[in-house]
DNA sequence: CGTTCCTCCGGAAACGTTTACATATTTGCC
DNA sequence: GGCAAATATGTAAACGTTTCCGGAGGAACG
């Protein structure tokens, strides 16, 4: 492991004018330039980090906060591992590393930032499973550390966010169910307080009011992101007097465990029951196949990246031109779970009575 | 954001006093060192990690290697976050944090992991996917990097690895279908350089001669883990002359797409053709459910979490006892899908010849 | 009382960089 | 040729910690 001061040495150079080379400062001749790029090359020399971040009080790399332990954002782990790479190549022109900072399960989410703040531990953050009022943002926005939300906060702090349209997702696929004759549409939405629920609740509620039609809270399911939920979910749906003839999943992992509790009673999704939901690499060969709500992961990944740039002093291009706030569109993908036209009258309670 | 030096003067004492308190050294007054304490919980000082870093010359975080863009462990996702949590509980008691290090899709893994060593990235390194000759694991050893591999090379270069049991689960599934009357079994290894798919065939070529069988080649099978070379799997065992009736998928991803494949052709996994795969939390509520090979992952993590500790001499608690080299052992889950039993004689060609 | 040994604390030197400032050399211009 | 400007390099001071060394004060011991 050699250092900038055996790199100068050899080099018969002072340290400065190694280090000026090795930042590509204009004020160093050409030539030594490349003389000392060059043997750092050779030597293996690459500055060391600590002394680096000391110094310029910068650490460059960019930390994702995620909390072991849960589903990551609660739409399942393919999803982040997607939006990472996205990242990257939005941040890797300007020289800076993602880490992901793992919160481990005991630790309180906010301390635990805050620790990682105090410490100097990255120079910008990206915080997922955004709450309807999350501490962590205010503490950031206070705080003056440049950081971007994948998920928006009931109110508005000011800080740059993106977020995947759920208000979209309602009501695209309320319109669809009711084109096709759905008048009982059972929803979910996560258990805890991230504020998707909300947003979604709230659209799907518009929705069903442009068709004349209510949101009943009997079809409102709360559940838990994972195959033990969507198994849970079918069981209470077909608990129902008056059951639903159609459902919304609003977390891939649902998936799975639906369709095995529904095929247990008899009832066929896609056949006797429609069902819509999230995108993950399964859903094609899912049987039936899902219809689902798909987005370009990586490409939110590379727009978060930029709204992170963009909100960190050093790397905004022209003047802060105020904080990104982007709903993420998504894209239906038809399947075959839902592939259900019901005539006028038909519940899928009379249905099932006749199989 | 207060430094020491504030923290030094508020308490009237000396930078040295305020450091050694904060770092519970011995030599410091109890009394003092409470009060050190007190006043940095109130005014939330935190060490500065770059400074620290630079002193100490270590960074107080591990880090585990992954690859973004690829199934991370080739297992899944749900796989590696699982054993995340294992990992800190074993670092957390002694204030390290674990990171992921990740390398971006088009960067060469051998040279992101030097220039992130000789950065100073982190103290220690977890490292997966290994192949069967892996230039990182020569590399870290040579530079005697502390760091500890799950996976485990061909030639052993003297470093800690735990692996999961593959030649345990080759012997059991082929014992285990072999006791149902099958003969011809379909495998499935990786298909890049991943030294467990050696590891696997032997262990299952073993097996076989234990049972006067033997592996055919043209039932082993070079796969991706995903669910569409599940999907091409399914095809090319159906397409084969002499089909088999058993298949063990080495990836959880594979599952589904063979469920796919198989079913759109008429045969009913579990009914007409055994699987045994790997456990994911989706193995109980696929139809059939998975019979499959479940571990724990959380204890798995905390074995790589104490072997790499062991690995560093200032947190090596006795004398350096060697190299830990562990195979992590699995459990069979029962399930529905190979919950068939041939009479002699009988093939999935003739079986499905009259439905 | 003098010596030795603890206990506790402060001064100051590191750790490896970057950068403000100064300095030396060359260039351009009248 | 003299002077200003431009160019290229060196010197040294930071950045925030930790830790070596030394010293003050008190206790223990002869």
């Amino acid at each position: 492991m050699i250092g900038i001061r055996a790199l100068a040495k050899h080099l018969n150079l002072s340290i400065a004018t190694v280090s000026r080379a090795i930042n590509d400062h204009p004020e160093v001749n050409a030539k030594t330039r490349q003389r000392v790029q060059q043997a750092a090359r050779e030597l293996g020399y690459v500055p060391n980090q600590s002394g680096r971040s000391l110094r310029r009080g910068e650490t460059g790399n960019v930390a994702f906060m995620m909390e072991t332990g849960h589903e990551i954002t609660g739409t399942g782990d393919t999803f982040i591992l997607g939006v990472f790479n996205g990242i990257q190549t939005a941040l890797a022109d300007h020289g800076l590393d993602l880490v992901a900072m793992l919160c481990p399960r005991h630790d309180d989410a906010e301390s635990f930032l805050k620790r990682m703040v105090a410490r100097g531990f990255a120079d910008g953050i990206i915080l997922s499973s955004i709450k309807r009022v999350d501490p962590r943002v205010s503490f950031l926005s206070e705080n003056k550390v440049p950081f971007v939300t994948l998920g928006r906060t009931n109110a508005d702090m000011g800080q740059s966010w993106l977020d995947s349209d759920f208000a979209g997702m309602a009501r695209q696929s309320i319109d669809r169910f009711v084109a096709r004759g759905h008048r009982r549409i059972a929803l979910t939405v996560p258990g805890d307080t991230t504020n998707l629920g909300d947003i979604f609740l709230d659209a799907a509620g518009e929705a069903m009011q442009a068709h004349g039609l209510e949101l009943s809270p009997e079809l409102i399911f709360r559940i838990e992101p994972n195959e033990e939920d969507g198994y849970r979910l079918a069981k209470s749906i077909l608990s129902l007097a008056d059951r639903p003839t159609a459902v919304f999943l609003i977390n891939p992992s649902l998936t799975l465990g639906l369709y095995r509790g529904l095929t247990e009673a008899g009832i066929r999704p896609g056949k006797d029951i429609a069902v819509i939901g999230r995108d993950s690499p399964q859903s094609a060969f899912l049987t039936p196949s899902l219809t689902c709500f798909r987005e370009d992961l990586d490409g939110l990944g590379v727009a978060l990246g930029e709204a992170l740039l963009a909100s960190m002093p050093k790397y905004a291009r022209h003047a802060p031109n105020g904080a990104v706030s982007k709903v993420w569109p998504l894209e239906l993908v038809e399947g075959e779970s839902d592939d259900l036209v019901l005539a006028p009258g038909i519940s899928l309670a009379t249905r099932t009575r006749s199989p």
